[in-house]
DNA sequence: AATAAAATGCAATAATGTTGCATTTGCGGT
DNA sequence: ACCGCAAATGCAACATTATTGCATTTTATT
């Protein structure tokens, strides 16, 4: 089974139906290791509508299929989903590190995140935990 | 010693002059427990220029007075620093914790929370964890 | 009071995100 | 293979958030 033939299944399998611009997004974003900027997408997915990415994106978004991060200047960063997403319930506690040298996002999976104990009151649903420093890449040119 | 005059040692402190619109701003965000969103402080203010909001903020952030924190909307929040932040040397690795319901953002500080190892080749210069949920107050209003 | 640097206000522009509506398209049923 | 409908797209208009350049005002200092 090639990609596109998972992507295809992928839509169906959440109610989407087939079209070009969102066999797009798939396929940019599952060729990144990093989340992708919504400005980046735009600028590279060709003749597809702005207002139809961000239609599409949020409709992957509901669906568990991508999941969304704020980097560290405030703009929308996407990622594909690991499997285990659902509708309305992400599964997306990861650590995502901002590099403060070339501004990619890495969503780093398989870390184990400490719980932390909250104040009463506070009634928890989800935890992220960000870091900000320099990516393998950026520190290598560093030194 | 007064809120308006800790303000004005706290401008003359960082070389900042004495303004009406910055002292409004200290004055705004210090009455609140919660970081405050741009949009917020721009609607209280009353008569000072967007672009100077805009510009009182970033220099606070620079110098170490406020931080800045995007919610779960990708909006800049912002809120006074603990005493011991510095110019570029923020310390603001605190949890905050996003109401899901009023929006709010609470700063929670005094949390013991555990450093996590990254992968190799990454080089960590901040950590924050941020966690969705309910406030005390909606939590309340919700039983 | 005079001065220089800093801060503000205003206008213009950019970037980002949203809404309504007409048109097109995918897809299940026939 | 065709039909019909819901879904998706594209376009235009608009809203919000943010930035830049420049003239004017204000602050702090001498
Ligand atoms: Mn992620
Ligand atoms: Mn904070
Ligand atoms: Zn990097
Ligand atoms: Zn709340």
């Amino acid at each position: 089974m090639n990609n596109n033939q998972q992507f295809e299944y992928l839509l169906k399998r959440h109610q989407l139906k087939r079209t070009e611009p969102r066999l797009r997004v798939l396929s940019l974003l599952s060729a990144k290791s990093v989340a992708t900027s919504q400005p980046d997408l735009e600028s590279v997915i060709g003749d597809v509508d702005r207002v139809t990415l961000y239609r599409i994106l949020s409709a992957f978004e509901e669906k568990g299929i991508i999941h969304k991060v704020f980097d560290l200047n405030g703009t929308a960063n996407y990622a594909l989903c690991s499997s285990d997403c659902a509708e309305h319930d992400h599964h997306d506690e990861h650590l995502h590190f901002n590099c403060t040298s070339c501004k990619k996002v890495y969503c780093l999976d398989d870390l184990d995140v400490q719980p932390v104990k909250l104040p009463a009151g506070f009634k928890v649903e989800t935890f992220s935990l960000s870091a900000t420093g320099l990516c393998p890449k950026c520190n290598n040119k560093e030194a």
